[in-house]
DNA sequence: ATGGTATGTGTACAATGTAAACAATTGCAC
DNA sequence: GTGCAATTGTTTACATTGTACACATACCAT
């Protein structure tokens, strides 16, 4: 339901009329709508990491072969900041590739009231045992291992690069910028990466 | 409505018992809820518009009255420099401070569905006459005057800096970052400013 | 005067969330 | 094994919402 129509769709009764039930036995597994509704927010949100782990994953995987054939050893440094920018990158087109691929999910994910602190809550886990904050999270950590992110820039860069990311997403899929050409919103995420790069 | 329970709580019968009428009459006015709040959502945009404005007027004042005073003639690409930072950072601000003092109106403003074409419709336009859109068009042309964003970069920058401040507001306002402190709030917004600043 | 347009009313229906009382099933203690 | 308590589901009921259809009224122009 969240798939086709967002929050607004995951509506109670149709869930237990899938499920075979009458309504009111849903108020045995949810003590409202809101309760349910968090509850597939929390699978939707570990849908966006599975979708994110797959893009890091695959950057990951390109450029270790690639390190692997042609290398000295000189320049590690070097490619651990390559790889903590492509790792950055990956998160945020696996984020936007999500919004886009599943704008239902991805609007069920971030559309009920959180805290921070809920964050590492494994309910919001994707397949891989992380939370889309903490995928994030740890491609900062890789730039500031690799000395591409001062350490006085660190502090919640999460908040930073997911704003710019999420905004974008919020924008492409249910704002002003639906509509837009595949090569438009390409764009715009790669222009948009551009100027997280820049400025964390 | 708005105000209090975002586009949610703008509900049509209750529209029209607060009109003082039968729930059908709102039927002549428009055509089904979703054009209802559509129109809530276009006043929702010119108030956003008329934050904005305030608080980009109140940094122009300021910097003018500081140039009137002390300055030489030398200097006036560095002044055109300072001032469009300033415009646009008044801008991000005015935007985001109306999604913290009005978290209703601004959800409402940004919930319904719309194409970019329409970001120029004067329906959204606020008390001056120009829409969030153009606002902040106008605060990336001061900077491309001025020489601080080269013409390369120009184009389509208002997606780019928009992005990075909506989804701020968005997660501060009914995501994973409400409830932080004003402070860390101030915080954020100045980041994510800065981080715009450079990276545009 | 008359006819059309704008506006509002009355009645009606389907869908939703949810409360209260009741029933059936299950698991465990004795 | 028996009985009790927790778990889960059902039935009935109600308030609220969006919206369709037919009907009424007021006003304006010809």
């Amino acid at each position: 339901m969240a798939e086709r129509g967002g929050p607004d769709a995951v509506v109670l009764r149709e869930a237990t009329r899938r499920a075979g039930v009458t309504p009111n036995a849903a108020y045995r597994h949810f003590a409202d709508r809101g309760a349910l509704l968090r509850a597939v927010s929390d699978v939707c949100q570990g849908r966006a990491a599975d979708t994110m782990e797959q893009h890091v994953d695959s950057v990951i995987g390109a450029s270790s072969s690639v390190d692997a054939v042609g290398d000295a050893a000189g320049d590690a440094v070097c490619d651990a900041a390559v790889d903590a920018r492509a790792m950055l990158r990956a998160v945020g087109t696996g984020y936007l590739a999500f919004a886009r691929d599943e704008p239902g999910l991805f609007r069920t994910a971030f559309s009920v009231p959180d805290q921070l602190a809920n964050s590492f809550d494994t309910a919001k886990a994707g397949a891989a045992g992380r939370t889309p904050f903490q995928i994030l999270s740890a491609a900062l950590d890789a730039w500031a291992a690799a000395g591409i992110l001062p350490p006085e820039r660190r502090a919640n860069a999460e908040l930073y690069a997911w704003s710019a990311v999420h905004g974008l997403g919020m924008l492409v899929i249910d704002g002003p910028l639906r509509g837009l050409s595949a090569q438009m919103i390409d764009g715009a995420t790669a222009r948009v990466l551009d100027m997280v790069e820049r400025g964390l």
